[in-house]
Formats: structure tokens, sequence, C-alpha cells
DNA sequence: GCACGATGATTACACAATGTAAACATTATC
DNA sequence: GATAATGTTTACATTGTGTAATCATCGTGC
């Protein structure tokens, strides 16, 4: 319910009642709740227009959250509030091959440091959230770091002790930050898929009517559509994620993986020294497209957000992704059924997504005192 | 709440209180609601431990529910009452090129024949259902009768006047009948994938903790393995349904595609009269075993059940599926990860499949009058 | 500068759904 | 036929919500 603040990043009442399709008499009653918890606040405002409000709602900064990210290049660790502000933030390299003692040898150290950092400010954690690429339901292996994931949510929850810490997959997190946080220019409003192309290729379907900390992972990227086609990490044949990932790309155009996204515009530039340059990497968007097909006739959905490097190809080029489509998706591509869009990728974001995932899984939990919660949590393995 | 009575076919007090998360003090109070309301049926029976319960909970055999299935072979409609009992059945044959303005007119004829006899018997229809194959969301297009699908939904409605419709894809009304029928016997009890391989190739996520009506299908049957493979009538080349549907496999044991289900144990008999059959039959569910992996990728699930031809296969053979699993599922298959299991198709069964979906429809609206229904109907699509 | 109108915010009250706990009912066994 | 074990119902308290009345706020216009 209070959810859409979050989202909205403040709103004044009427505004909140439509959303939450309560009525003005118990968002009242809500809002004296949470004023008494600290939670949200209220402040003064000219109002818009003749009668209108005069209090804009907006998340309380007292509240901190820590969000923790890993990704190919690093780990980064954060601590902010509800509104979006980055108190804190130490980022440390990481290998590609990051082992799993390894992994929990750094992230029991970042956590520490990040622990008495909050301690010297007396900032009391509420909340943490964790977003690991490839992370997955069940003990499903993870294609990306090949670690027992059991045993890695079991450690971090042990070295949070007790601030309540929720593990997720790192596209879950970027798109709920990207769909979710009120940096607002997000391309579509409606249930969508968001892919994002990047080391992995994997997605989540933003689901409108479904919370944000259900959302589960898509991994596109090891779907096999091509048989004894390329060699993919996975150690399969013909994934998706063997065409079109980093990895894959980098050899194209010479470029380090690491360092493409990271080009931004000059990354069209760079297309047309090659001479089959921008042929090659149509093809490989003609397979992401393909892929794409058929992951939607599975699950259809009218709006697909793709983010990653395919977002940096020139329009005409991401037409080749439309093509790709025509070959799998059920009566082939049509504008009126389908709305491709693209989203240009976050560079330099982390841990922002993953912060912001805290805040939600705190604002879900509706500012309980974490004994509560535990318990539900509990009732529900049961 | 009264779901779980449809799926036991009755049961005792304490049992309703577990399965719904209810105290049998609500469970008391809401039942004899429904009692009132001839919805419920309590029968004496002798109790089956020292002090246990003394009354069985039924559904009412005074309910009413009509089902109508469209195969590629018939139209069949039944008239019964909740607990699976059916009064009345009529089969018409179709064409498996069946004309839209064709099948309209032959689904009001038979609507019109069932209302004529239920006004005889002085029984009113409290609900109806409709299952078509490939019946999907939105005015996708159905890749089996490539009809106008939001006209064929208004048109049923109509039909129906006053009596509540729920149109749904044949799949999801054939798994939630195997599943939730009290005819038992069904393989696994958790979340699962149910494949159907018919004309079409199908499935539905059969989510324990989803309302049945929510489910959607799982079109498996347009997903591309093969890049420029085999023509499938939907247009596209390399679909798994041009591979291991019913029409693909007739070309190869040389039975016209309506009589393969038919033969049930005589199936595997004709599969060594040609020299390469079973082999080429291997082939073919190796390549269903690679769709499914992409599609396990996309959405992990620790259990699918599959039925229609392969479920008559020899078990050594179906080992070809598990070979096609090792080429795409992330990480290969793995016995501990993913049960395989196999449900003989059900022939001759309908319309069974659509009955019982009413027959959850109905209890889902909680007997309430129709006027409600639709107006909550109204609201949710606002 | 003050009354007015429009809207927002709060509060009292009614109502519905549920859990708790106590009272009451049923049945097999001794 | 008393007893023990369990099932069933009822009274009461609690919670969350909507309705509607009341109070508050702000821009407008005289």
């Amino acid at each position: 319910m209070l959810e859409s603040l979050l989202r909205t990043g403040g709103a004044f009442r009427p505004i909140l009642a439509r959303e939450t399709k309560l009525t003005e008499a118990s968002i009242s009653r809500i809002l004296s709740e949470l004023r008494k918890e600290n939670i949200v606040e209220e402040v003064r405002r000219p109002a818009p227009y003749i009668g209108g409000p005069t209090a804009l709602i907006t998340l309380s900064k007292n509240v901190a959250v820590a969000g923790i990210e890993l990704s190919n290049n690093r780990l980064s660790v954060g601590v902010g509030d509800l509104t979006g502000t980055l108190d804190y933030v130490d980022r440390m390299p990481v290998s590609g091959q990051l082992g799993q003692d390894e992994f929990e040898r750094l992230f029991r150290e970042s956590v520490v440091t990040m622990q008495e950092w909050a301690d010297r400010r007396g900032t009391h954690l509420s909340q943490a959230a964790v977003a690991i690429p490839g992370y997955g339901r069940g003990a499903a292996s993870n294609p990306i770091f090949p670690w027992d994931m059991a045993r890695v949510t079991r450690f971090i929850e042990e070295t949070f002790g007790d601030v309540p810490v929720a593990v997720t997959n790192a596209v879950v997190a970027q798109a709920a930050f990207h769909r979710y946080s009120s940096t607002g220019a997000y391309p579509v409003a409606s249930d969508h898929l968001f892919l994002f192309v990047g080391h992995g290729v994997a997605g989540v379907i933003v689901d409108e009517t479904t919370p944000v900390d259900a959302f589960s992972a898509f991994e596109l990227g090891h779907m096999v559509i091509q048989r004894d086609g390329l060699a993919c990490r996975c150690g399969h044949r013909g994934c998706v994620e063997a065409y079109t990932s980093l990895r894959a790309i980098s050899t194209i155009i010479g470029v380090p993986d690491r360092d493409i996204l990271n080009k931004g515009d000059s990354f069209i530039e760079m297309l047309d020294l090659g001479g089959g340059t921008r042929e090659a990497l149509r093809e490989r968007l003609f397979l992401l497209g393909l892929g794409l097909g058929n992951a939607l006739n599975l699950h259809p959905l009218s709006s697909v957000v793709i983010s990653g490097w395919p977002s940096l190809m020139p329009p005409e080029d991401q037409l080749a992704i439309v093509d790709g489509l025509n070959e799998s998706l059920l009566g082939g591509y049509d504008a009126n059924r389908l709305v491709l869009s693209f989203i240009a990728p976050s560079i330099g974001n982390d841990p922002r997504a993953a912060l912001y995932y805290a805040a939600y899984c705190f604002v879900r939990s509706g500012g309980l005192d974490p004994r509560t919660d535990t318990q539900t949590a509990l009732e529900e393995i049961a």
C-alpha cells in the first residue's frame, strides 16, 4: 500500500487514495500510524490548485537500507535512505572467476566495513538486499557463478545477523529500479518483459499486479537456438548468450567486454571501423530476436524493453531483432501487438538497484519489526 | 476457499480448515451459509476414528454446469453437476479446417439443443465453460484455429445469455481436470509443468498457489529449435510442433493422426513394424526435450508431467527426452532437480475437462448471483 | 482584509470478517 | 452408561474498511 509511495517518490493524498484503491479515510489512518513510526514525512507545499492538498507525503529519510550488488567486475556496497539518496558507497574490484570462498571473504569484509561506518554514524539498518547475477529459484545452478546458492543465501543471512536481508537476481533489482524508481523516463507503463543483454542475457517479466519481490528472472541467455552452435560458458552449444553476450560480441568489435557498455555514444562510431562488424552484430541481434520470439510464444506480452548493448545500436540495426522475431514469434512481428523499446544501460549506478530493492522490501514488509517478519516467512515455508 | 472441496471431491471439516488456513469456527459459519444456498451437502458417515468427524461435506448435486470442448475432431457439449457426474453429452464431428462462421453455426446449434434438454428437465445452468485449443490472451493469433478470438469470446458470451461463461485454453482445462479432479493418480503434487503433446504442443504451469482460472497456456509448440527446419502450419520453420505433433509423427508411423492416441497400448506394437520408426520417434522426442529444456530455463520448475503420444512410448524411448534436456537445460538433466512423469492421454473423456473447469469457475465465484460477478470482472478490467 | 467556495483531512460510527475461547455435541471404548 | 477424545457451534473481542459528517486550508473576488 505504501509501495506506491516508493514508486512515485512522494505523492499527495488523493493520488495515493486512487493508487491504492482505498478511501481517504483509510489513508489518513494509515499515515498517522506510519508517521508515528517515522517511516513517512509530510512536507508543506503550496497547493497545486484551488483547495488542493497542502502536504506532500514522502518516505522518511530516517530509515536506512543497504544494497549490495555483485557484477562481473565488482562488488558494490551502498547505504542510503528510502528516497534514493546514497550516503555510503564502497566498490571493490572482483574477478570474473570469483570462487565461492573468495566471494564470502570479500563479502564479509565489505559488510563489516559498512557496518562500522553505520555504527559511527549511529545509523541503524532496517533492511538489506543483495543482487547477484544469475541468482535463481531453488538450487538451480547459476551459469555465471557456479556456486551453491543455498549456501550463499545462508551465508548472506548470517553475515547480516539481525538485519533482514533479501537476496535476488541482479536483473530483477535492475528492472525494478528502472521501472519503479522515480527517475522517470521509462518507456512503458504496462506489463512487459525487461531484457538486459550484458555478460548474461536475462530478463524479468514486469507485471504491474505482482509485487516486485515476487519477480523472478527470465533466463533467456541459455535458450539453445542453434544445435551444435557456438560453445557457451554453460557447457552447452548454441545458446543465445553464446551469440549475444558482451563476451560474444567483444570478439567481433575488438573491444574488451568490460569496456563495451562504458563507450556509450561512441559505441556506434566504433562499429563502422571494421568492414563486416555491423553486419555481424546485426546477425547477433537477429538471433536475439529469434530467442526473444520463442520466449514470447511461451509467455505472450505486448511490450518488451531492451537494455544493454543492443540499446546502443543505431535504430536501423535494431530492426534485425524484428527480423528474428518474424521467424519465431507466432503471427510474426506486428507493431500493433508488440512494442519494442530500448533503454540505455545504466553504468556506474551500482549499487543503486540493490538499494532500491532493499527499500522496496522494507516498504513491503510494512516497517514491522523484524521478528514478526521472520515468523511470516517461516510460516510460508511450512 | 471451497475450491478445495472441488479438488478433493468431499472432505471433513478439520481437513478443510487446514487446507484453507481458516479456523474451524470460520468453516462452520461459512458452511452454514453455503448450506442455505444449497451449494454444499453434508452426508453422515461413521467417524473414521474415536471422536472423529461425523459429517462428510460434499458439493451439492443440485447445481448444474455446462462444459463445451472443441478439439480437432469434434465439438463436445456436456451438462453435469459439481461432483463430476455427466448427465448430458452431445458430440458432433467437425473438420480440422473449421471456419469461424461454421463454428459459430455449429456452436449455437449445440447450445440450443442443450438448453432445450435443460429446460425439459427443469435444470438451471449456473455456469458454463468453453475450452478451445490454442485459445490465448488478447488477440494473439491462434495457430490452430485462425479466428478472431475476441469475436469468438463475444459470440460465446452472447450465445449463453444470462449464464456466466468462461472461455479458456483446452490445455488449461485439461491440466486442471487431471490435476485437481478427484480421479486421483496424478503423479505430482507440487508446482509443475503439464505438457500435452497432441495436434499442438502446449502446456500449463500448474502453480498450487495460483487459482486455476489464472493459468495461462504455455505454447511450447511454436518455439523454433531448428532454423530453416521443417515447415509448420504456423508459417514458420523449425517449430517444435513441426517435429513432435501428432500430424508430424503420423507420417513416420503411417497412421492417420487422429487415430494415434486411440491406439493406446497397441501403439508400442506398431512401432516395431517399420525399420527406423522407433529411432525416428526417439529423434522427435529428443527435440521435444530440447525445447522443453529451453522452456525450463526461462521458467524453472522441478517437475514436468507429459501427456499425449510420448506417454505411450516405452520408457527406454522416453529417455530421448532426457537427452534433449541435456543439450539445453542449464546444468543438464538431474533426477534430483527435475522429475519427469508421464500420464496417459485421456481419450473420449471430453467434455469432462471443460465441465470440471466450469465447476471450478462456479465454485470460485462463490455461488454469488451473476450480476455481482460481472461487476467484479468489469472492475478488474478498469 | 474578509467571506466564500472548493477541496482536503480527520473523526465517529457502522459493518463485515476473522480468531479466541468457552460451551456443547458426538462417538468408541471400557 | 461414564469417559476420553475430538468435532461443532456460539459469544465476544479485534481488526480493517467504508460512509458520512465535521473541521481545516487555500485561492478568489469583493
